[in-house]
Parts: C-alpha cells; structure tokens; sequence
RNA sequence: GUGGCCUUAGCUCAAUCGGUAGAGCACUGGAUUGUGGCUCCAGAGGUCACGGGUUCGAACCCCGUAGGCCACCCCA
C-alpha cells in the first residue's frame, strides 16, 4: 500500500479520464458561449452561511454533506467549499451589483463541487459540474431556454437518449395548502410508513414523495398531485414551459413526484437521467427556478433559473455506453532518434524545429539502442519518426513512416514541411498549420 | 449517517487442510554494436490494506481501523 493516497471521495484524473474532462468542458465553454452566457468562477469555498441561508439549513446538503473547514482563531469566519455553485453565483450577483446590468444577466461556470458524501460508484467528494444560471427573468421561455441547452449539451458530447424529467413544484402561495394535504394523507397512512419516513413527514413531507421504498411507491401512486393544486400563476408558468418546449422539440417526461433537495426552488424542477439509469445516484443533471433566492443573499426580489450537469458522471455514461471519450493527446507525430547517445543535443534541436512548425514532437533523450527507440516510438502510435545520423552532416534525416514502413532522405530545411504535409494526407482535419 | 460484501505485484487474479507467495498483462534490458508494435530469453517489482489476537507456525482463523464496492438516505 501507499503511503499516501487520494483523500477519501475524491480520485486523480489520469490523462485518458482527464482528456475526457477537458472535451467536456471545452464544449460546455463553446455552448455557453453561443448561448450568451458568459463565463465566471467564484471562491470554491464561501462562508457557511452563504449555503446554510441559500440553500436551506434542514437540506441533506447543508445538514450532512456541507464540507466544513476548521476555523481558524485569527479570522472569526466559518466556511464550507462549496457544496454547488447557484448560491456563490447569486451571491457575486449581489455583491457586484449586477442588478444594473441588463436582466437577464446569464452565467455559466465550469468546476468542482464538494460534499462530505459517503462515496459510491459515480458519488464523490469532489465532482465537476457545468452550470448555467440566467438571473433576473420571470418568465417561463428562459426556463424553456435553460432546458433546450442542457439538452443539446447532452448531445453534442454524444449521451445517447438523454431523458428530461419535469414537474412544477409550485411556489409560496400554493405550496403551503399542497404540503398540507400531502402531510394529511401520509399522516392517514401511518402504519404503512417505514420508520425512517415517519421522521421525515414531520421536516418536510414533500421528500416522501420520491422515496425508492416499495412500500411508498406503492402509497405514492395515490397521493395528492402537486400539479393538480398549482395557483393559477404557477399554472400559467407550467404550461407556458411545456409550450415553449414542445416548440422546440424538447421531449421531456413528466413527473409529478419530481421535488429537489434544495429549499430555493420554486415552480420549475427538471431532472436529467441517461437511457437505462441503472443505480439510484445517477442522474446527469439537475436544475430549476430560484426567485427567491436573490433576496435571501441581500440582495432585491429577482427571479432565477439554473441547471447544473455532472460532468464526472457523464463521461461514466459515455464510457458505459461505449462512445469515444477523448482521443490520446500525447500521440506524437513524430518522434525523433538516433543511434549516436553523444548527439542528443542534435536530436533535441530537430524536434525543436518541428514543434516550432507546430507539430507534436517528441524526442528520444535516453542512450539506447535504435531498435528500442523505434519500438517505443511505434507503441506511442506516432506516424513518423525522424532519424538523426551520420548524414546530419550533409543537413539531412531519414523520415520514416511509421505507419506506410516507408523511408527516405529529407533536407533538415524540408523536414518540417514534408512533416506536416504527409502527416495531413494521411490524418484529415487532425493536421496542425505549418 | 445506516446495513451488507470485499481488500494478495502498477493492473487482472491464483495459492489445496493453517506450513512464511505465483501467473498473465504492463515496465526495463538482451537475442553479433543504424531500423519498429510480433516472438523468445532475462530482470526488477510484495510489511499478502493497516494494527492487535489465537497458534509451534497465519495471505488463510478472531477483533478493531482504514479504504473500495453495493443498497438505503440524497443527489451530480
């Protein structure tokens, strides 16, 4: 065993995972752009209040996943990393005033989460999310908008069958009078509650309503729908969305025993899964409205809406689903070698000439034999390997091609243009410009 | 936070009844000194997760701890 290893929950990202990472989140970047959210990052970690106040104290999030950092005797402040990134972004919101910006003002920020979970496959202590928040617009087309990219982010990187669950959840004028009948017909079914939910009817009886025990599922097929009590507002919202979305060929599924861990949410609530979700914990996205939550952090009553992609789960997808995830980024495309161990200078300046035409060189530095060399330049999947020898002094190499098993004499002035040129016939759309 | 299963080389796994550890892959080198992915040979690599207990003797039996996985809770 290692004396040190990864602290418990989070992992490395080796480079095949990282590459995977690293697409990821260059096409949520390019998305968000073309979108017209613009990119930002806040503290990864903020004062515990900022989540105990945003996103509710009696949450799982806060009451048993809030990742807590030690005090400090110096600095009187407590803080947490941060367990999701609505309630640091709604925060730089207010303390930035964008309030004057013109509404609504849209964000999106790609990083790590953290929560003191107890891991699993596809949970950990530290995970990536891509998040998208659009401040400042009540109306249900931006929610439309928000799911529509979400959507097309799944398929861009490739998720086959992303499946859209949605439910309104009502807001603080229905869903006190909903909670209310929900709680009465729990409470009039109490002996077929599994101990653990009793306790749970008592802080927040919405939860019930997506508990996985057979014996509430079974109960929950006859309990009070929550989009049958909406007021006529939340009504109007709800439909809205659905229109916007049918109009843009969004196929989503409703849920009406879709609810959210977090307190901030109001009407709009969507979850992502991948085709064939196996496990509990694998949705692949998340979001919904938050016009409270403005006011909540100081700042004026503001609506919001925001979604928030796990992309670590995402790339567990695409591996599950067999879909290339990232090509090799070290691949060379040519490697440069030599049988003479004092002409190493030599062979460093040759890759130099190629990286400086932008090509990815690498070159041999360690004295061994030729062989050895060509057989690791070969296992690198390099196409080319250039061979400094005896005919340097004439200014010439051997290029040979790894792939054809051809060879032949270049001027070192020709190398990096015959290079880059028999590397583009043989690799379209992958060469670098010369 | 609750319950269950698991942990032997970098990876995937063996080791009979308790007799102090092996293979494949990967890695490094060699096969008449400048030509590759195959093949052959060799080498290196282990506190059997960690700590304690039982025993003449523990990878193996018992207890604890850590870590991983699965389910619940909940979410990404």
């Amino acid at each position: 065993m290692p004396t040190f290893r990864a602290p418990r929950g989070t992992r490395d990202l080796l480079p095949a995972e990282r590459s995977a990472m690293l697409r990821l989140e260059a096409v949520a970047a390019a998305l968000a752009s073309r979108y017209g959210y613009r990119p930002i990052e806040t503290p990864l970690f903020e004062q515990t209040a900022v989540f105990e106040r945003g996103i509710g104290d009696a949450t799982d999030i806060v009451e048993k996943e809030l990742f807590r950092l030690a005090p400090r005797t110096d600095e009187g402040e407590a803080w947490a990393l941060r367990p999701e990134p609505t309630a640091g972004i709604v925060r730089a919101y207010v303390q930035h005033g964008m309030q004057t910006l013109p509404q609504p003002v849209k964000l999106a920020l790609i990083g790590p989460m953290f929560r003191y979970d107890r891991p699993q496959a596809g949970r950990y202590r530290e995970f990536w999310q891509f998040d998208v928040e659009a401040i400042g617009d009540p109306g249900p087309a931006v929610d439309a908008e928000i799911i529509e990219l979400a959507d097309r982010f799944y398929r861009e990187v490739g998720v086959a069958d992303p499946e859209v669950l949605l439910n309104s959840i009502g807001d603080p004028v229905c869903r006190p009078a909903y909670v209310t009948e929900l709680a009465a017909f729990y409470r009039a079914h109490a002996d077929r509650l599994p101990p653990l939910e009793r306790q749970r009817l008592e802080r927040n009886p919405l939860r019930l309503l997506d508990s996985k025990e057979p014996a509430m599922v079974e109960l929950n097929a006859s309990a009070p729908v929550i989009t049958e009590h909406l007021c006529d507002a939340c009504a109007a919202h709800f439909e809205g969305l659905r229109a916007h979305l049918d109009a843009l060929g969004i196929r989503y599924r409703l849920d009406s025993r879709l609810v959210r861990g977090l307190d901030y949410y109001i009407r709009t609530a969507f979850e992502v899964y991948p085709r064939d979700a196996a496990g509990q914990q694998s949705a692949i996205g998340g979001g919904g409205r938050y016009d409270g939550l403005v006011e909540l952090l100081g700042g004026r009553p503001t609506p919001g809406i925001g979604f928030g992609l796990g992309l670590d789960r995402i790339v567990r997808v695409l591996e599950a689903q067999g879909a290339p995830t990232a090509p090799d980024p070290a691949a060379p495309v040519a490697v440069v070698v030599g049988a003479d161990p004092a002409a190493t200078a030599e062979r460093l300046r040759v890759a130099t000439i190629l990286r400086g035409a932008g090509l990815a060189a690498r070159s041999e530095l360690a004295p061994r034999k030729l062989g050895k060399q060509l057989e690791a330049a070969s296992r690198d999947h390099a196409h080319f390997a250039v061979i400094v020898g005896d005919e340097l002094g004439n200014g010439q190499v051997q290029l040979r091609d790894l792939e054809a098993g051809t060879q032949k004499a270049v001027a070192l002035d020709d190398l990096a243009r015959e290079v880059a040129r028999a590397h583009a016939s043989h690799h379209h759309g992958t060469a670098p410009s010369p």
